[in-house]
DNA sequence: CCCCGAAGTAAACAACTGTTTACTTCGCGT
DNA sequence: ACGCGAAGTAAACAGTTGTTTACTTCGGGG
């Protein structure tokens, strides 16, 4: 027999599991089904596959998270969660070096524009559809919130439109690898998204 | 029995179908298949659900397009002439109205942003993924072009950023539902659309 | 008119999906 | 040290997927 099969099958995580440990195993299972649905979408993700990429039972999918559909609602939160936290203290000058680094930047946890694609992708159930685009929206009157005292109806518009070029720079970069975009670094792209921050939600 | 048994299922077209036409037929296939693929992505659509759609047997699928691969294919090579054709005929004038245009407009044929909107969709086929990204990248090579005289290699990660931008709103608009921004029309965009272009390719 | 190939159809096919079940194995408190 | 409940496993399950098959039906040229 192998010297160490306990770790037999792959890592789901950076650090070795103990061998028996419910809140690892669920980590695992979150961190890894987390990039897959963000990166690939949540139809072309299999259960089987997240599961053997965590090294991990497809039975505890079901078990931990009840569904798969759980367990991309528990991604989902824990992505809300995580964006939540450093966009409510947003402000128009530190927006664009914070959308630069949400898109480019890496993090003591790990890397986040996966975190951001998530956003993106949908399980086709209607009720954790609308917490997406709910927090989308939220996010968006944030950035507005933050343009300007005044509330020109036209300024969340813009604000949007700022989103869903964040967004598209994510998707252009991680999904398609589109190079220059791709391979840019956070202070490549700080220059063009800082004109671009100005020119939508600067005073004019 | 029903008085009109020959168009019974739902119509592929807004013009009532022939009984027996490939053409139509194809051409019914193609229709449905971009739509359903461009705003539900590859994996969720069911080969079913577009025959049905198209009142049209499953069997033809794989009959006209070889595959479900296939029809993907083909429907990305129709989305790429498509978008080529106004593409290739661009300046820094006319960049902001055709791109308002694409995102909120409707043309003769039929309605364009699900064209887009087709370019972010990938069938896991890694040589349809290639199409899918060579098109991408000699678009924004196309726009850098169209934006000046000089060859300065930030101007191409610009224009990508552009390019990003409004694959972000069509997606937002279209498959999230975004509001206002999906309920913008093509004027409403065009004034930050043109900071837009403005801020990232205009000569400062 | 009539018939032959094209167009369309229903059913069956195997592979794969998410989920459940019955079972085994481990770790920890006493 | 020991056993009991938690953690993990393999196999089976039913439903769905894309695709193929054998068949029927149409329609236009002779």
């Amino acid at each position: 027999m192998p010297e160490n099969a306990t770790v037999a099958a792959a890592d789901g995580a950076t650090s070795a599991r103990r061998r028996r440990d419910a809140t690892q195993t669920r980590q695992a299972l979150l961190r890894v089904a987390s990039r897959r649905f963000a990166r690939d979408g949540y139809a072309s993700t299999t259960v089987r596959e997240i599961a053997d990429e965590a090294g991990v039972n497809v039975a505890l999918i079901s078990r931990y998270f009840t569904s798969k559909e759980g367990l991309f609602e528990a991604c989902l939160t824990a992505a809300v969660t995580d964006l939540r936290r450093d966009s409510d203290e947003t402000s128009l000058e530190t927006m664009a070096p914070d959308i630069a680094r949400r898109i480019a930047g890496v993090t003591h946890d790990g890397r986040l524009p996966d975190t951001l694609l998530l956003l993106l992708r949908s399980s086709g159930d209607e009720q954790v559809d609308n917490v997406r685009r709910d927090f989308l929206r939220s996010i968006s009157e944030r950035m507005a919130a933050a343009a300007g005292g005044d509330t020109h109806p036209e300024t969340l518009l813009r604000a949007q439109i700022l989103l869903a070029a964040t967004l598209g720079m994510t998707l252009l970069r991680l999904s398609m690898s589109i190079q220059p975009l791709a391979a840019a670094t956070e202070e490549d792209l700080l220059g063009p998204i800082s004109d671009l921050v100005d020119a939508l939600l600067g005073t004019p």
